[in-house]
DNA sequence: ACCCGATCCTAGCACCGCTAGACAACGGAG
DNA sequence: CTCCGTTGTCTAGCGGTGCTAGGATCGGGT
């Protein structure tokens, strides 16, 4: 059965391959571009491929989120973990959380802004989504204060880290100002 | 001249026609609905029609999220003016902005999700969206506390309605805690 | 009454996501 | 070694999109 292992190994590669193309290219000219002949002849195979992979285009937008929320989950572990105390932690899984949507816009859009079918807050919700809230939560629940639901300070901070995340990258707020944002958002939401 | 006036009053009409039968055609199928050849038939005209009055389908979106804006703003001081004390206002604007965000999911992502082609934070920003933030900021600049920029807090504040309003709709944060969210945003951001 | 400009529509372009059906390549059976 | 059947891939095309060129038609000014 060396044959079909092959096979499958090839065809594993194949979707890595175009995962990985489709996230370069949005990277570098937006989701706009991503059209499904543009992916193709980029993998140097044609259209119908894609769809003996994946269901649709949003299927594979699907996979560069969940990619995407994987690697962020891990940046906001590396992040707090190289810093020492409450409010250091919290401070650095705020960078880490907007430089990465600064680094990968096509990627962040991917997970949070486009509509790539996936379930969120529900328990069918992918492993690498659940991951990425855990991820917040390990840091943020340790700062939530008496009386305050952990999960509950984590979707808030969340929300304003997504906000300020979103309305920086649209140009709907000065970009100057960004540090004291961090800090503000720091000193009020986390009880530190 | 009467003649060119009735013709230029009609076109303003059929105009006013366009941007209202393009936001009530979204609400109630979604933007994705809104092809420029079913906003022609619904308005019983030809394509070409849409655009001499519009520069393409993203122009058609601006204007929506214009219109948008200016009742954003008017509801959010009609909340906050009804309120007494300033927790409580501060409490009314958050729940005036969510409301508007619940109630108007469409027009809510043509001024803030899609790319309408808008400019926010320079000076060339269109005056309804001036407005809507200076609508927050008058609210909001009064409970910003010591040493902190009232434009600042308000960034910030905006920027967390904005993802709560947004991580919700998505369903990517359960609905049951709305309330909650809202106390503890209130409570920590604003210094009342 | 005629002309001429404004106004509107028909038809079409290039592109999109997606799929049916033809075709080739290749492992396994006789 | 040959033939068959499966598996995989491609070409071609469908119905849709935003947008536009060019012709017809209508109506006010002379």
């Amino acid at each position: 059965m060396s044959v079909q292992e092959r096979k499958e190994r090839e065809r594993a590669e194949r979707e890595r391959l175009i995962v990985a193309t489709a996230r370069e290219l949005a990277e570098q000219q937006g989701w706009d571009a991503v059209t499904t002949r543009q992916l193709a002849q980029r993998i140097e195979y044609s259209q119908p491929v894609l769809y003996s992979h994946f269901r649709g285009k949003r299927e594979i937008i699907g996979a560069v989120a969940l990619e995407g929320a994987a690697e962020l989950a891990v940046a906001v572990r590396a992040a707090t973990a190289a810093a020492s105390g409450p409010r250091a932690k919290v401070t650095a899984l705020a960078h880490a959380y907007l430089d990465f949507a600064k680094d990968n816009p096509a990627v962040y859009d991917a997970i949070f802004q486009l509509d790539a079918g996936l379930a969120f807050a529900h328990e069918d919700t992918p492993e690498p989504l659940k991951d990425a809230f855990a991820a917040l939560l390990e840091c943020l629940g340790q700062v939530a204060g008496d009386g305050v639901h952990p999960g509950l300070l984590t979707e808030v901070f969340w929300a304003a880290l997504h906000g300020v995340a979103t309305l920086s990258r649209a140009g709907r707020v000065p970009p100057e100002f960004a540090e004291q944002r961090v800090e503000l958002l720091v000193d009020r939401l986390a009880m530190v």
